[in-house]
This record gives structure tokens, sequence and C-alpha cells, in this order.
DNA sequence: AAAGGAAACTTAATCGATTTAGTCGCTTAA
DNA sequence: TTAAGCGACTAAATCGATTAAGTTTCCTTT
């Protein structure tokens, strides 16, 4: 087991100063240019690599972005760190991903590990939990201390950071327009609770449509869950409830999941899709 | 925007030295009870931590895993990093996240720059491309600078470092077997070329399950495939043409694509699973 | 011949934290 | 009386790299 080379140990090895090891090495004409290849091929022969963390805390720079999110077992996220991955690296810049797991106390505690020299700023998508808080102490906390702060998909309002979404509002609006221009008079909305904003602007969206068809919205032909990634069995009797109990001729549902289960029900109820109920949602695309 | 604290701005701030306030934050019995408690309390008025590039350099760890794969975009490596980035986060590490992108350059670089100081030591499962080439040089290096180095799902042999891997061919034998118990005789398998090791080693699984009820494979029965990942166009031809051609009562099929495909033709041709044509596959259960 | 200047290096400060080796004043035992 | 011992700090080295600010040494120039 060799150790790695250090600009000290070449210097040695050669009997030159530290300094005119760094300098030779950065090309700096200081250097003669015989000094200058002797220890380039050294180093070369070597294969000597300067130190990152040595570097970093010279410069006060990482070259590292945070990214945290709720989780990865989630097509949407994967996704969107192989995105982040690509740019990063054609620019020099490593990834650090971690997860909160939906929970603030851990979204919390990673953001102070990684603000904490780790990395130079975040991208982040905020847990459940940390909505429901509306506690975003922590993002306001490293914003303060000059670090870049970009929040995507789940997104709040009130922070000094960038955003990257999608047009939720406008999105689900032009489907619920199509829905409407299609004959679908009568259209139910599953959508999530209005603490997440995406489901919130979504079920704005689809207002909007109806008043812009003259349609009046009808508190009963919207629903809203509780849980938006993984389907519990109080959720799947409501969606049924739901579907059966209104005599729908739309439903428009903000997340493939709840499409799916909604469709299972219009088929278990004898009806055809799109003849007799249209169904359109919002989704990514996996299932 | 404020700066972020340091031993040396409470030391300046508090009249002591730096070495004074180090000491007073770790409980040293050299400082006085009354600074000690004087220091802490500053200290935790002001939120002050430690800078981690600082505490790496001096301490020569990291405390950072670095987790280089393939691929994101895949069920069973979302599943695996999920699963080190929980163990890693309750034993306070951090987990760098890599993606080689299936080729063999892009693992060297990610490799060189993380053994650069960034990670401790590694996990890693080989791009396809490095295990065509053989090329594992960069695994060497990392390893003989004494870095950990533990290698998981796609392994190669002859490298001095930990392995996690399924028993591949243990658990494709067991399936052929089970296959032969119930009735079949003909059986074929759909699997990689043999530089990917879980593809051979499953083929060997395979065979030796033959072997042990006495039957002959036969060369003919054994279809090897190149893309493991996604299926070309001329893969699925030659799926078609295994089943069609040969007049099998059994599949054996070391992933869920081929899986897939194999029992969309077999349904083409009229044949009823498991009636006509038993079907067998490794999969970690997302199709 | 003394001063000025450039070439080619080396010293030392710095980033932020830890830790070993001092320092200084005061008490105590020989 | 004097050295030893202790409490409570501070100074300085260290991790690995960069860089501004010195040194030499030799060559010009007036």
């Amino acid at each position: 087991m060799k150790r790695k080379l250090t600009l000290k140990s070449i210097a040695k090895e050669l009997g030159v100063s530290i300094s005119t090891v760094s300098k030779a090495l950065r090309d700096s004409p200081e250097i003669s240019e015989e000094t200058r290849e002797k220890i380039k091929a050294y180093a070369k022969l070597y294969n000597y690599k300067p130190n990152n963390i040595a570097l970093s805390l010279k410069n006060r720079k990482t070259n590292t972005i945070g990214v945290i999110i709720p989780q990865i077992v989630h097509h949407f996220f994967t996704t969107v760190i192989y995105g982040i991955e690509q740019e990063a690296r054609e620019n020099n810049y490593n990834v650090i991903i971690c997860l909160s797991n939906n929970a603030f106390d851990k979204e919390v505690l990673n953001m102070e590990l990684l603000a904490n020299g780790s990395t130079d700023g975040f991208i982040l998508s905020v847990s459940k939990e940390t909505m429901m808080k509306e506690d975003y102490h922590h993002l306001n906390e490293v914003i303060d201390q000059g670090m870049p702060v970009v929040m995507f998909d789940r997104v709040v309002e009130g922070i000094q950071c960038d955003r990257v979404l999608i047009d939720d509002k406008a999105g689900a609006k032009k489907g619920v327009s199509h829905m409407i221009r299609s004959g679908c008079r009568k259209i139910g909305i599953i959508t999530s609770e209005d603490y997440v904003s995406v489901g919130r602007l979504r079920t704005e969206g689809y207002l909007d449509a109806l008043d812009d068809f003259g349609i009046k919205a009808d508190d009963n032909l919207i629903l809203k869950l509780d849980n938006i990634d993984d389907l519990s069995d109080k959720s799947k009797k409501r969606i049924e409830d739901f579907i059966t109990n209104n005599d729908l001729d739309g439903v428009f549902t903000v997340n493939e999941l709840f499409a799916v289960h909604a469709s299972r029900v219009i088929n278990a109820l004898g009806k055809k899709i799109p003849d007799d109920i249209s169904l359109v949602c919002f989704t990514d695309g996996q299932l």
C-alpha cells in the first residue's frame, strides 16, 4: 500500500521547495523551463493528483452540489437525479444525494450536515412533513449564509431562492378544458390535500377550466386524499365511493396512482373508458 | 448574509486563544469550568458547527462513501442506494453517488475524482464496458492506496476486495431443477453473453441442474443475447426465432426483460403458460 | 564600482480545526 | 530558599495546497 503523492513528498524527493512544485505544475513563468519539466515529468510518472479536500479548504469552494429528495424509489426523482448528475459532471461538479424519507427532522439534519463545508449549494424537493409544518428555518439559514438553493417539484412560497417547476395550474386547466370540449359536463377531480403545492395548483387549474366554460364547481365532485405516494386502503375506499356515488362523465386525477385505481373502479362498475367516462391524469409515464 | 462562525472568530470575540475555544468545546479538563461554560454558551447561541472540510483534512478521513453505479434509472440500483443511504447515515457517513453510464472512461474518471480526498472508500457495480475490457487498473489503484472497495451486482474476480452478491449459480440451478421436477425435459435458456458475470453464473447453474438430472445440454437451447438492459429489435427477433424454432416445454431467462418478451412470443404462438410451456426467470420484481 | 534589475527560488501566511509542546503565576515540600 | 508541581492558558505544528512577499545570484548599466 503506497501513500498518495503530495506536493510535500514531491518537493522532498526532488530537493526543491513545495511552492516550486506547485508553481511548476501550474506552469508559472517564475520557474525555469528545466525545473518545470523535471517536476512535471515526475508528477506524471507517479500520477500526482491534488487533494480535493485541501483545495476545498483553501478555495472555500467544494464544487459539490447537495441534492435532497424525499425518496429515491420513485421514477420522477430518479430521472431528475440523472439529469442533475449529467449536468454537474460536465461542469466538474460532484453531487451528493441525501434522502429525507419525507421526514422533517431528517431533512434538517441532512441540510445542516452538508451545509458545514460539504457543499456549495442545494437542489431540493422538500419533504411532505416539512410542507405540513411550514417550518423552513433550515432553508432560510443556508440561504442566509449565501448558499444558492434551488427547489423543484414540491416548491414552497416565501423563500428567497430559485425554483424549477412545471406549470401545474396551466397543465391541469388544459387537461380539464380538453375534457369539457370533448363533451364532459360532470367532471370529478381526485387530488391531494392543499398543503401539497402540486395538488393545490392542479386543483386550481381544474376550477379555472370549469369557470372558463361556465360550469359551476361542485364540492362533492372534488376528492382530496391524504397520501399521494402509496395508496392506503382507506384512500382506495374513498375513490370507490367517490366514483360510484357520483354520476360522472369525466375524472381528472393529479397523479397516476389515483388514475390507476380510478380506472379499476370504473371498469369494475362495468363502464368503458373513454366511451362512458373520460379519464385524464398528470403523470411522468411509468405505470 | 452572515459568515459562518469559526473557532477563530469565536476566539477573537471572547478574547481567548483558538486552542482554548477548541478545547472548551471538546470538554477538555485543561480549561476552567468558568471559561468552558462561557465559550459553550456563546457557541450554542450562535449555532457553531465545525467545518467538515477542515476536519477531513486534519483527520485524513472524510466520512463519505462513494457509490458508483452504471445507471440509476433501474429499480435494482435504486433499491440498493436506498439501503446504502440508510445504513450510512446511521453511522454518520455521507454518500456520494456517481453514474458511470455503463461507460468505462466515465467510471475511471469518477473514481479518480472521488479517490482524491472526497471519499474514504467505494461501493460499486462495474460498468458493462469495464467488464468487456477487463481493465481494472482504476480499482486496483484505489485499493493499493488502502481504500476499501466493495463490489456488488456485477462482480469481477481477481480483485482484492469484498463482494456482495446473490448466489446466481445456486439460484439458477434451483429454478431449473424445479422446472425439471415438474416435468420439463426440453428447457431453453435465454441469457446474456458470458462477459456479464451474472449471466455466466446463471448459465452455469442451468447447466448444473440439467447435469444433475442426467439431461444432456444442447447448445441450440442456449440463447446468449448482447444487451441486457434494453431489448433491441434484433434481440427480440432472436428470442422469437429461438422459441418458435425449438419445441420447448420450458424457458428459463436470467432477467425479467427477456422473460416478458418470451411470454409475449409464447402467447403469440397460441401456447399457454404454464400449461404448455413453463417460464421461470430471475428478477427483482418490478415488471 | 556601486546600484538596479531580472531570473529562479524559498519563506511564510492562509483556509479551519486539532493537539503537542510550551509559558506564566502561584502553591508546596525539602 | 528554591526547585518541583499544578492549574489555566497560549503558541506552534500539522493536514495539503496556493500565493504574496521575501531572498539569492548573476548580469547590466552609468
